[in-house]
DNA sequence: AAAACATATCTAAAATTCTAGATATGTAAA
DNA sequence: TTTACATATCTAGAATTTTAGATATGTTTT
């Protein structure tokens, strides 16, 4: 059975920011958080990065920054459809740092 | 039933840093990880805060000002004997996180 | 092919964290 | 009651993070 490793710290520097903590949290349920998107009607590979600005008010440069560093963590997913890239959580990395924390710390 | 409240951003803030994810892991098992001390022959209230130094190879300020940090976040409790000051893991509160995390992350 | 749009990257200033030397405080020993 | 010892606090420079404007890249539309 494949374990996905993660880094304590790496991942807890990516929490250590309310801002990127509100992401994940908004990326669990984007029906509950987010309008629906324009070319597709749903959001299978999460949700494009415009959305998640607006819903921060931060600038487009620094959410984009914030996206860079969680998909560096394997936090988050990438994916581009046409002009835009959505978002997606990567569960598994995050259940892994749960389960580190359990068995670590 | 007594629910300890945590605030994830102030808690992932200590995890984000190597030297005190390691002085908790370290606090889990002092026997272990920790000479005994001289004047008591248990670790029931922790260890003392040059033991953590001599482990660490920092300062005395910066673990100094580390286990404040970590006590302000309610992540270990100080107890003094005498000339020393010892610290332990506060396992409720380090539940409570993971407890959170699970439930809103 | 040009214009418009969405996102990424570059750059740099502001804010925060890290770190340790100097000093203060509290306790025990001489 | 001075001296030594353990830890805490103050101060400040170094390193890192935060943040956004400017610009670049990739895609779609006209």
């Amino acid at each position: 059975m494949y374990v996905c490793n993660v880094n304590i710290v790496e991942i807890s520097k990516i929490l250590s920011n309310q801002t990127r903590v509100d992401i994940l949290k908004w990326l669990k349920d984007p029906e509950a958080n987010f309008p629906p998107h324009q070319d597709i009607d749903h959001f299978d590979d999460g949700v494009c990065v415009g959305f998640i600005q607006d819903k921060t008010g931060l600038s487009q440069s620094t959410i984009s920054t914030y996206l860079n560093s969680m998909q560096n963590a394997r936090l988050v997913i990438p994916t581009r459809h046409g002009k835009w890239t959505y978002y997606k959580r990567n569960d598994d990395v995050i259940q892994a740092y749960m389960k580190s924390l359990k068995e670590e710390l």
